[in-house]
DNA sequence: TATTGTTATACTCTATAACTATA
DNA sequence: TATAGTTATAGAGTATAACAATA
């Protein structure tokens, strides 16, 4: 007749896996909430960031990228095109496809966002010194690689909107 | 005229908190697929292991830490009961609510979801050395409890199926 | 015939708010 | 009258697949 307080596995609430999804959770719906902002949402702030990495690539490379269909890709890049930030210019190699580039004021808003950004990495790891800061990315860096996450980009805000 | 590719901040893609959520959402992907195979989705294993750690609350109060509002949570719980994993049961001193527990097949299933996150937790990590890992816990903890994040719950997984 | 971008549509999911029963 | 649980419904967001232009 023991009662079932302790029966739960520690792996679960204890465990990196566990605070990697809460703590990523947390984090994405903060970042969220920082760049709206600046009247953006994450898959834009991402678009923003992948242009500038590498322009010019084709809309359904970039759909892919950020993990949405093509079909829902074109609504989506509409709409910074008529906030003119980015700009579709059809390729002359092969007409089907569009080059997609930052505006200069794409390239400005970028600029804005790295500032949210780094305040809000600042938020996020108070709680360590600075040595633990870079031990911390050092450890994360090390996981995403051996699980092969592509630097600098992902599809998990796929869902997400201020708020 | 010199070209933008390095124009972006550091703080993006370098840093904890890109990490943090590109990370997360990787390791709540890989949940959701993994407890998929138990027929669950990542809120029905929150709501088992919510029950085993503290048994006979309200359907209000489960909904909020699940972060759903109640009228979701109806059908929700159905389901689970329905499967023979839930009671409900009237609180007899007030009855307009119930209490809701884990039956025996709940816990047995329950106990099968630890190993799960057992073998999750073991995978996720597997790029670090024992003491690494205790490390990153430590530090993600440390986070966690700076953002004032509830220990052992989280309504992040809100929209994850398996895929 | 295959591929890019696009559009249309149907579907899932969700929250809001109205309803009932107990208090 | 206030609160727990429930139901109904309307809206947002999504993916699927059909379509047009180009290769």
């Amino acid at each position: 007749m023991s009662t079932n307080r302790e029966k739960e596995s520690p792996a679960f609430r204890g465990g990196a896996a566990f605070l990697l999804s809460q703590l990523g959770a947390h984090v994405a719906q903060q970042f969220a909430d920082r760049v709206a902002e600046l009247d953006l949402t994450p898959a834009q702030a991402g678009l923003l960031r992948m242009l500038v990495q590498a322009p010019g690539r084709s809309q359904r490379e970039l759909a892919e990228m950020l993990g949405m269909p093509p079909s829902r890709f074109v609504p989506f890049a509409d709409g910074m095109q008529e906030r003119g930030l980015i700009e579709r210019r059809r390729n002359p190699d092969d007409r089907r496809v569009y080059s997609l580039t930052l505006t200069d004021k794409g390239m400005e808003l970028l600029a804005r966002l790295g500032t949210v950004a780094k305040a809000h990495e600042e938020q996020v790891c108070q709680a360590l010194a600075p040595d633990e800061h870079q031990q911390l990315i050092g450890l994360l860096r090390r996981i995403a690689d051996q699980q092969q996450l592509t630097p600098g980009v992902h599809g998990g805000y796929r869902r997400l909107r201020s708020g």
